[in-house]
DNA sequence: GTGGTCTAGACCACC
DNA sequence: GTGGTCTAGACCACG
């Protein structure tokens, strides 16, 4: 579990923890009951407040994904592969629809919003970072 | 020019105002020259606090979008409506190739992406609600 | 006596016909008792308020450079033409040292303003507008 | 960073902030990545509102010359150096550009203003006084 | 602790 | 009447 948090892209830091926690959960790279770094840890190698990486897990324990061990730290839960998997695409669509939302509110046509979609898509496939 | 301002859903009344100021000059509601209502007006139209108002007007005007004529009041500058056209695509576009760059980090093909597009927008547009 | 004002230049109409009129009788364009036109005539003509036109006169007139005659108007003073001559120059030398003192606060040497002031004054005078 | 306020010269008090901060990154008594003093704190040491120093900071994060940092403070952007650099001198050259105009159209010749400004100049340094 | 938003109410210059 | 500035004090999210 290696952390990449980017101060102030306007994503609080303990929400980029949840997520990339989900992500290394949804993709195998996080197998069930395996053990996180503890907050500790993770705090140092993210340079981030260990308040932060505490408020991530606590969410994160909160939403099902993961199980506190007592005294020990966080584990992932039996659940989380299938939250985490269902998680993802969710968030993208709520997003997406949002989007939408306001591409209609501007008259913006759905042949518009196809193209933006493949002109970025191309454009971020190319260069392959993040 | 009437405000709706939803106060609690996280945007900020000053953006709010803003957005839908631009947005009534891109779309042709407000014309070049014409003049908007005074801070106090829609401060008691939006039921918002006269500093919330003056406060979006400002921003439009650092922006290039509103002239403040002394005394008068403000009024839509000539260069508003190629500003406003602009800008709501360009935020648009930003937060589509948001989503899009998450989509690609969970390995989502462009294929679910533009079904998730077309579905989407199927269901915004068949509500037709705000 | 012609009025141009620019509205929305930063500098106060009322300020704007002051200097207009004070320029006027510097140059010789004003003569000694010559009457201003009234201030609704220089308000239909300037555009402006009557109110503003009015404060102009006034303040004028407090300085010395204007008498009000009873209820016919304004006319040029005796006194104005050594008293504008004298403020145009004063207003230059203020506004000059005001630019000198921040450039000096601002660690640029004499050289460098002597450079920029005939830049400046070549670009002025090539398009000699105004 | 320490501020000298002076209210009642005119000028408002977010823009003497913004101006001070500038000078400072400028002459580089703030240097990149540096934090700045809270809001809290500044607007203790320079005895003004909070919120004045907020509409300061966040004008200045507007502009690019500093970084938010949630939770943490603002911070000088890496192009701030640049933005304030050439800040300073369009400043003044916009300054001296409408001086000289006005000196233009009162028939005052560049050899005039040149011995204005070597004048003014020597009287500036002299008393060597803020 | 940090900045960000909002309200309420005051005073100002300008038209 | 208009916008612009400032103060005071509250509440919020984030670290």
């Amino acid at each position: 579990m290696i952390c990449h948090i980017d101060a102030g892209n306007g994503i609080p830091i303990y929400e980029q923890i949840e997520r990339q926690v989900k992500f290394s959960i949804a993709n195998g790279s996080l197998l069930v009951g395996e053990r996180l770094p503890s907050v500790r840890e993770l705090a140092v190698q993210a340079a981030v407040n260990v308040n932060t990486v505490a408020r991530a897990y606590r969410e994160l324990q909160q939403q099902g994904v993961l199980d506190s061990i007592r005294g020990t730290g966080m584990s992932v839960s039996a659940a989380a592969p299938d939250i985490c998997r269902q998680d993802r695409l969710q968030m993208i669509r709520d997003r997406l629809r949002s989007v939408l939302q306001e591409a209609l509110q501007n008259q913006i046509s759905v042949q518009e919003v196809r193209s933006l979609v493949d002109s970025e898509w191309q454009s971020l496939t190319q260069q392959d970072s993040g």
